[in-house]
DNA sequence: CGGCGGTCATTAGCACGCAAACGAATTCCT
DNA sequence: AGGAATTCGTTTGCGTGCTAATGACCGCCG
């Protein structure tokens, strides 16, 4: 039986519920607190740019950016210099949410590997991340 | 950072991207193999108790059980002995599909940890139960 | 300068999860 | 026996991902 890919799939459910429950609790969803995260750290980015670094698709963050700025977290500006470009900016409401929401997810990392050693954090490290560079042609980098 | 759900992210996206490819290769997508796999193993069970075996909730099994029967892979029966009951069943093709979608799944997980020890599966193996475990009030059982 | 190809974002449509609301059938309890 | 409560499946609507098709805009090239 294919173990692995069963345990993977369902700690990956199990993590992303309770990553959503937490972020919720900031009026931020799971999937928008990726975006976040990077605009905290440079606002103002396109969605082809955002895309790229979350490694997503475009279209997936235009539907998310549209529901962000309906929950009132960002907004969208047109490139002045280049009207195709779309820019998208954080609101105070998205800079207030930074902390707790950083902070959600330090908590949540925690409590998952609670029970496991230094050790063992380090051995899941190193195999996530030869699987990711098994399964994906190229860069593991950021 | 929160390095181990990143890491954890991307490599659930990968792994079931690489799966969802390999299982349509067999007319099969990567949501249905679940319900496949316990299927094949027991015939017949309805909507409720293949979510509950699956850990997922009853509407999510009902929408792909109708896209499965779409699919011809099933068929639906009322259960004669209690009406509110549904029936799964499944057709020869999805019988057909058995062994050539076991085998994709087990080439993926052969090549997803090809560079890995047989011990740093190992440790894999208890690093993501030990996870489960924490995040779960119960049970890892099956 | 005027069209043409390339580069954007957006829209549409699908898969797959969830929760909440609904309707049908059974069971339980007078 | 007959109404109330429970147990099912289904429908609906949302979030998050994808691909394919569309449309706006820029830059280049003749």
């Amino acid at each position: 039986m294919s173990e692995l890919l069963t345990l993977f799939t369902r700690a990956h459910k199990l993590l992303r519920a309770e990553a959503d429950e937490a972020m919720s609790r900031h009026g931020v969803r799971v999937g928008q607190n990726l975006v976040l995260a990077v605009l905290w750290e440079t606002d103002g980015l396109t969605p082809g740019e955002l895309a790229a670094r979350l490694r997503l698709t475009t279209p997936t963050i235009v539907n998310t950016a549209t529901r962000m700025e309906e929950a009132g977290l960002l907004t969208r500006m047109r490139d002045p210099a280049d009207g195709r470009l779309v820019r998208l900016y954080l609101t105070e409401r998205a800079r207030a949410a930074q902390h707790p929401v950083e902070e959600e997810r330090r908590r949540l990392e925690e409590r998952a590997t609670a029970t496991l050693t230094d050790e063992e954090r380090r051995h899941l490290r190193t195999a996530l991340v030869k699987i990711i560079e098994e399964l994906s042609p190229g860069q593991v980098a950021p």
